[in-house]
DNA sequence: AATGAATGAGCATTCATTCAT
DNA sequence: CATGAATGAATGCTCATTCAT
């Protein structure tokens, strides 16, 4: 989990008092972070609707009603699960790779890699799945999924491109249907992973993957000029 | 929905009669695909869990009771539905491609349009998205489509792939990786389509899609001998 | 409980066939008005909040889930319960009333004898409780009670009141208070038995007190001219 | 709310000390009473079982858990504020009626205007109306609110109805029929103000209702004798 | 004395499943 | 074969009550 903590409704402690010895302020800090923590396995593992708050709250290890003081509804603790997945680095690469000064082709040989290494280690996966489970139920989180993660990630890797493609870097083409080539198997894998990886199929070195989808790809991206 | 009717519990017609007016018998017979029919929209519009029998009798005009003529349980019906979706032209495809005597481009070529269409035309998109959604609840699902699907698929274009490899065609690398730097955009894009389209994303054009995905890809994947 | 049932939602029964042969539908005709019954008892008495479902269901001889086949939330309960204590008889004494022909003492004497009879007999008194202890949670049904019963009753005896003053058979003075002059006892009395006399308290005789108040009201309320 | 003080659980102080701030001693004082004022105002307003702890202690201006140090249930708060409303003034009417010692016309001349005001300015109505809508849940509030407040006033009623007819002022027939009779009209008054004014009814004059309807049954109620 | 986070029993509501007709 | 009324277990949410601080 991430410390971008969405919002959640806490308990309003009276001075908020300056040094907080540890002993004192019961978990109240803690706890949001620990039930979304616990929601996120349970939503994951089960789907909104077969997602028990008995269960949340057992493995978050309080009482369903503690869940309560700081969530309004079930719904509003499988936002806080999708959101706190939102930000966490989309930022980052973004200022990365838009203020990069060198060719297109270092541009995208660093920056695969990284997405791999983090859709390999992150949860986002998880969160993916549940996204496209649910999305027929919440179509608001899907549509806030769209605009806040996808959305800007190909929107990123299509103004990228499309800056390279005025400099003469990158093949003409669609830079939309591009991105999906560059990203689509990192995508797939990630899914693949978290459905069918635990009903024993084999899974995919994704770092690997990307590597060599990488290498694959490039050539025919790039323009005869651009290539290393 | 196709013709190849899984097998639900057929209520035996107790004195299997001589000649029972046509007009219902056709509808009895009828009365299964119907339901999986129906039971396919509401399930791949809300999920497993958020989906009512009350609505899947109702849009297959059947009473609640009758559901249980031919199914046992909900689930069962959720079984029936993916199952439905599995044979579908799988085994057409793999004795098109394994049958292939031309060079791998042609193959591919040939093989990447035909599968982008049927991407695009049939719901196949909307049974992933509930196959994808419902793992976790149904790891038998998922295995079963796994193995019947996913490893098929990818099984058969690794294969071609390795046969590619052996004749000098295709560049020496993981053939299986391979196969995901293909059909990774596509299944993307599926996806893509079933979840954020709705909500108002941009859709993919996912046939012009793959056509650029192939052109960008091959320089890449052939080797320089059998480039045209 | 009058037959003026309320319309609550009757599960739809195909063909209302000509003759329901007892053994054959089930109870559905017949199940609203005995929930209706059964919630009608434990509502006056418990109150709308500490009123169970399962109490319900349970003294209506039917499952709790039964109740959702006919209303829709408890709310939807009460209100069919409040609202079938409401048309009863004022028409009937409304027609009665303003068609009568006689004198006011005539018809005075009259009607008064018949409410404080059928206070005295009908469930009304448990229900006025009901409004009365829930008004502050259903201003709605509050408001529907005294549009409906309250204020039709009052305006009646208001209307017969302006009309007797207008003959010169009424002294001067405001016709609506007159009205709770002439009825009020009545209703204390009513709600007398409902809230104190279950706790030992020692009743009054309605239909005895009702006549002793009008001949000791009548005199101030007559003209001189008019009366006996 | 009056002082008379119901009798909480007042938390012991451990050592009565010596000399505490003079402040804080008030506060901690005046608790209980504040405490009573704003679960009245909630449970006149929502009816025991609706009204919140939360509610009543935010009123209050005290933490839930403080309401816990002065009473050990929710019924005991109710109770406390019911038992509040008991003791008004009754003693001080019960003295003046059975000491009066002119003619019974003039001593009722008297008390109505003044118990007709004091019903008007009162909160008296909401607690008649907590008490109705309650009774079915606290027979036992319902008990002590007959035994203290109304046999009292109708007793005193009735006693002063009683004196008179002996003394040949009031004509024969029930005595304590003859009491409804006088006060019934302002009992309903009270309850429709309660129940139907807040919904959008037309309000009585309460003062002028019982002013007129003392000059329409004294007629009747009086022998010609004492007749003025 | 006071707080307010935490608890957990309680209840309205839903819905897969059964079965009398 | 078919119906749909009926069931009752399951679950989200509430709120009086407790207790560590």
């Amino acid at each position: 989990m991430s410390e971008t903590s969405s919002s959640p409704k806490r308990p309003k402690s009276r001075v908020e008092s300056a040094e907080t010895s540890p002993k004192w302020r019961r978990r109240a800090e803690a706890r949001p972070a620990e039930i979304v923590e616990a929601a996120y396995e349970v939503f994951s593992e089960k789907g909104f609707a077969a997602a028990k708050l008995d269960d949340i709250a057992a493995r978050a290890g309080v009482s369903k009603g503690a869940l309560y003081l700081y969530f309004e509804t079930k719904q509003e603790i499988f936002e806080a699960v999708v959101k706190q997945a939102v930000a966490p680095n989309i930022g980052a690469i973004e200022q990365m790779a838009l203020g990069f000064p060198g060719p297109f082709e270092q541009l995208i040989r660093m920056m695969v890699p990284r997405v791999a290494e983090l859709a390999d280690k992150s949860n986002m996966g998880r969160v993916i799945k549940m996204v496209v489970g649910e999305s027929g139920n919440f179509p608001e989180i899907a549509r806030v999924w769209h605009d806040d993660v996808i959305a800007v990630g190909i929107g990123l890797l299509t103004k990228v491109i499309v800056r390279a493609q005025e400099r003469g870097e990158v093949r003409a083409g669609d830079p939309r249907q591009y991105a999906i080539s560059i990203i689509g198997p990192l995508l797939t894998a990630v899914i693949f992973r978290e459905t069918f990886v635990p009903t024993g199929a084999k899974p995919f070195d994704i770092p690997a993957l990307m590597q060599q989808h990488l290498e694959t790809l490039l050539p025919g991206l790039l323009t005869t000029s651009a290539r290393t």
